[in-house]
RNA sequence: GGGGUUGUAGUUCAGUUUGGUUAGAACGUCUGCCUGUCACGCAGAAGGUCGCGAGUUCGAGUCUCGUCAACCCCGCCA
């Protein structure tokens, strides 16, 4: 194939219709599948625009042709000269776009053989994902990827276009960069121009964005690769690229305009659906009461019911004891789930006490009357009482746990979900997005002995809550209880949910040196400590740093709800498994002592 | 770091509960036949380190222990 000119597509196989009837053309292309009939050989040749039938007639063709097309084999690819000719009668395909023609080969060249695949480019697989990694550029061929890359780059360009049309710049910040103790583990780079020290890959461009603004760029925003050395999951890899955005002279609410308007034009533009904004707002603390996580999924019910006024001192001990030490009792209600069994009851108790609880008590409302282990304890007046409260009816479920407030919740919320999962009661149609905000500025980690940042270092505490950063220093009351001051200072920070996945986070910055030095300081980081690793932002902040926030939507987990993709590895082209490992290149791998020694390095413990 | 699921022809799986003759099926591959198929059809053939390593046993795909990998979850993480 000295000249590749000579056999050129002139078309792509996604094209042609009945109106190129009678055209000479050229295909390329892939070798998708045949059917050879003896005498007559029909032939599909793929690109990534589509399929389009060729037909070999030995009435026309020479023997030599014929051996040759006879012999091609899955995934070749060919060149196909021919005419385009409609179908006889009958013969239409309706399924394809291209199924009224064929081209009836006159030339065929092989431009390149291919090894039998491990697996069929076939549009449903059941092959391993293991296997599907190794050989990602064959999986890729199949339109179940194929289209949910081209819809994630058409999301690209509808971000750029929208955002670039209110005035928003595209900027470009550094991959090497220093590492600084917030969040994550870092990715570190060795220097081998300054030997023993380390650039780090970025988080996220958090710091540099708050640069931009200093710098005067009152509407940034970047498609930005964030790199975080943590366990994966299905929506969490290595490497994830955000939508980041920050602006200058705005509130939390230019911010979620800006991001309402933004989703709402990615949703009718490329999928067609109308999204009613503004989106709903909840705070955190109601958030964590009637869904019990910060980041619910708003497509069914199920939310929690506080029964603690109605079990005080009700005939339960469990239950009245732990309302008198001032603790909760809290419920949700399963809608017509009073049948289940004493076994699948079980169950959700199991899955109850993995997730944190001394037991789960039930009350199944049935047709004569309602069942539970407790009954005798409670009485039917407060199991009436009860099922008013939870509105349950005849035939609903109630499932009641008896903890402190926070381990209520998280396990409510845990098996909200489960049970959501169980049913099916998540329409994958709908997309309901929902904010969060008010979130704690810090939590306290009985870990390390102090309060961490619930977010984000560098967020901005409610201006009425600035008073309790002082107070918190002279309270007398313990770093653990939840009225400490500190615990209850509320950030400028907040996040956009889809679906129960947390779609986008940001906040309000501090934008004045004193304070963010004394949230770091209360973070535990000390001036000496806070100049040596923030330096260069506390010293920008002194310079005329304009107020100013931001967010940043996670482009991966965008997309892969918008494709309805369980895994947002199926909308990187090149993804990692769980163990950070990418099949099809061997990374990580070993490096050559010759690097190592340039850079300064020795390998300690291979483990 | 912890819990769970899976691992058997190129691929997807059955066989493991109850250890026992030659480890099966489908798809794919190869050969032959076939002139209107489109998941073409028909006939035949080849194809196995039962993830890996120990152990128990007369005998292990099957039982025990360890280990590796993929996936899901907790911890961790925006």
């Amino acid at each position: 194939m000295s000249d590749f000119k000579a056999v050129q597509r002139t078309h792509t196989c996604g094209e042609l219709r009945a109106s190129d009837a009678g055209k000479t053309v050229r295909l390329n292309g892939w070798l998708h599948r045949w059917r050879d009939h003896g005498g007559l050989l029909f032939v599909d040749v793929r690109d990534r625009y589509g399929l389009t039938q060729v037909v070999f007639r030995p009435d026309i063709l020479d023997r030599e042709t014929m051996k040759l097309a006879g012999h091609v084999r899955a995934e070749t690819v060919i060149a196909v000269e021919g005419v385009v000719g409609l179908r006889p009668e009958g013969m239409i395909n309706t399924e394809m776009p291209t199924g009224e023609i064929e081209v009836v080969a006159g030339k065929l060249a092989v431009l390149n053989e291919s090894k039998t695949p491990p697996f069929e480019i076939a549009e449903e697989t059941t092959a391993a994902e293991e296997l599907r990694l190794r050989y990602r550029y064959l999986d890729l061929r199949r339109n179940f990827l194929k289209d949910k890359l081209i819809l994630r780059h058409k999301v690209c360009l509808a971000i750029r276009n929208y955002l670039s049309a209110r005035d928003f710049l595209e900027i470009e910040t550094p991959l090497l960069m220093r590492s600084t103790p917030e969040g994550a583990r870092d990715y570190i780079v060795p220097s081998r121009t300054a030997r023993g020290k380390f650039y780090a890959l970025p988080q996220s461009p958090q710091l540099l964005k708050q640069m931009l603004m200093i710098s005067g760029f009152d509407k940034y925003f970047q498609l930005a690769r964030c790199l975080r050395d943590e366990d994966l999951r299905a929506d969490r890899q290595p490497e994830h690229t955000q939508i980041d955005m920050e602006m200058s002279f705005v509130t939390m609410d230019d911010i979620f305009a800006v991001i309402e308007g933004l989703m709402q034009h990615l949703f009718k533009e490329i999928l067609g659906i109308d999204l009613v904004i503004p989106f709903p707002r909840l705070t955190y603390a109601e958030a964590m009461s009637r869904y019990g996580i910060d980041k619910p999924d708003t497509r069914y019910g199920l939310t929690i019911t506080d029964l603690s006024d109605i079990v005080a001192g009700c005939g339960f001990k469990v239950f009245a004891e732990i309302v008198a030490a001032g603790k909760t009792v809290k419920a949700i209600c399963a809608p017509g789930q009073a049948g289940l069994s004493r076994k699948q009851v079980g169950q959700w108790e199991e899955t109850a006490k993995s997730a944190g609880a001394k037991g789960l008590a039930y009350i199944l409302y049935g047709a004569d009357g309602p069942r539970s282990s407790i009954a005798k304890f409670l009485g039917p007046e407060i199991m009436q009482q009860i099922a008013s409260a939870t509105a349950a009816t005849t035939g609903d479920a109630v499932f009641i746990v008896a903890d402190d407030k926070t381990v209520c919740e998280g396990v409510l919320g845990r098996l909200r979900i489960e049970m959501a999962r169980e049913w099916g009661l998540a329409d994958p149609r709908r997309f309901e997005f929902l904010w969060v905000h008010a979130f704690p500025l810090f939590e306290y980690n009985p870990e390390i002995g102090r309060f961490d940042a619930m977010h984000n270092i560098v967020t901005s505490p409610y201006a009425e809550d600035l008073a309790l950063l002082e107070e918190g220093r002279s309270t007398p009351l313990a770093a653990v209880d939840p009225h400490h001051p500190w615990a209850r200072v509320r950030a400028n920070q907040y996040d956009l949910v889809l679906n129960g996945t947390e779609i986008a986070s940001g906040g309000i910055r501090n934008h004045r040196r004193d304070i963010q030095q004394q949230i770091l300081n209360i973070l535990g980081i000390d001036d000496e400590r806070a100049e040596r690793m923030f330096g260069f932002l506390l010293e920008a902040l002194e310079y005329g740093a304009p107020p100013h926030g931001g967010i940043a939507p996670g482009l991966d987990r965008l997309v892969a709800v918008m494709t309805g993709s369980d895994s947002i590895r199926d909308v990187i082209a090149f993804p990692k498994t769980t163990a950070a490992q990418s099949l099809m290149d061997g990374a990580p791998a070993e490096i050559d002592d010759k690097q190592l020694h340039e850079l300064g390095l020795a390998i300690v413990d291979k483990k």
